[in-house]
DNA sequence: ATTGAAAGTTCTCTTAAAGTACTCTATTAT
DNA sequence: ATAATAGAGTACTTTAAGAGAACTTTCAAT
């Protein structure tokens, strides 16, 4: 059981390090809570360590981090719920957490920025980036990286057809295009999308 | 577990090498990083290579190369070029990077999930995350997270008209919404939007 | 092969900041 | 009254970071 403090302090560590990927000093803990004293600060951040909410990594600075349930990496931000863009309804302040690093991390990502309207119709626009994970492999449906003849790559939707692979623009303007299944190399597979304004 | 400085020439070195294809002299980092010092650089290579984040091939001059250790803050993935969603073209291989904690990190942020394809016509579909910096504050054609009457959240484009504000949903199909200003709070600015296959 | 400049390595010294361990005081609930 | 909670403050230890000197190794021009 938590002591008013306590929690206030616990939450406060793990509100600094989601949003700057990094422990607090007690002196910046301090000032957020305004308590001026930094053996306080100490005195209670050593009894959530005791009580096992906290880790303390070596006698490093900022060496502390979230114990138990979740250690939170930097990808994490707090979803704060769902909102309507169709009809208004009210946000809700859920307890949740969206992890980007599933997306982000593992082997052979890489990023591509997306030019051209092709894919419009899967929301992803020109000047948008992809997230591809390189694999040779895809299945129908995926949206993939492919190479034609080995000299032009192609960012579609994937339909195998026996000896024929059909690369689908997702735009209604556009047609499919149909080509022989050896002129075409799949190199990655594409995992996520982002969109910075 | 790093510190602020094994951190900040971790990802100088990172910059480096995708930039210029082969890794700093010491002294470079210590230009970049403005130490004057190679020693300390030293010092603080020498760890991260202890601590398995680089490697040293051999005593080569720049014979540093990044190493494993994958899970690390890595919000930073390769840009590995341009490709077309229209007409196939080369899938250049450019040496860039992008840099996601512009988007994921800082003061305020959290992730809303959009219901509905108000926004649709702006590529943000029904599912889709959006990145929301918290403010008050919005310009122009900005997408915001809009209160109306303190009880509706929405997501719209602002116009601002006078006493008036216009929420403009980016879909043909819909109409735009005029209130006047004292009905309307502005939560937050849309500064990203993700999303996951 | 020699040689000098640039790169890397190993030290020591210094300072500022962070963490730790106390003491003393005030408030509050049982 | 007593114990738990909360805060201020002081003294001390440890770590991070930087400067710089002295040295060895690597590389390329001669």
């Amino acid at each position: 059981m938590l002591t008013g403090l306590e929690e206030k302090i616990l939450q406060c560590i793990t509100r600094y390090i989601t949003q700057n990927g990094r422990s607090p000093t007690l002196n910046e803990i301090g000032q957020l809570l305004e308590i001026k004293s930094k053996g306080t600060i100490h005195r209670y951040v050593k009894s959530l360590i005791d009580k096992g909410h906290l880790q303390r990594s070596g006698r490093n600075w900022r060496g502390l981090h979230l114990a138990g349930k979740q250690n939170r990496r930097l990808t994490i931000l707090p979803l704060a719920g769902r909102i309507a863009a169709g009809k208004p309804i009210e946000a809700i302040s859920e307890q949740y957490e969206i992890n980007f690093s599933e997306m982000l991390l593992g082997p052979g990502r890489y990023v591509l920025e997306v030019q051209g309207d092709s894919m419009i119709d899967a929301g992803i626009l020109d000047g948008d980036l992809v997230i591809v994970r390189e694999t040779q492999s895809a299945n129908n449906g995926d949206i993939v990286v492919a190479l034609i003849d080995n000299n032009e790559a192609t960012l579609k939707r994937l339909k195998k057809k026996g000896k024929q692979v059909e690369l689908i623009p997702d735009n209604q303007s556009m047609i499919p295009m149909v080509y022989s299944a050896d002129r075409i190399n799949i190199q990655g597979v594409v995992v996520g999308q982002a969109r910075m304004y």
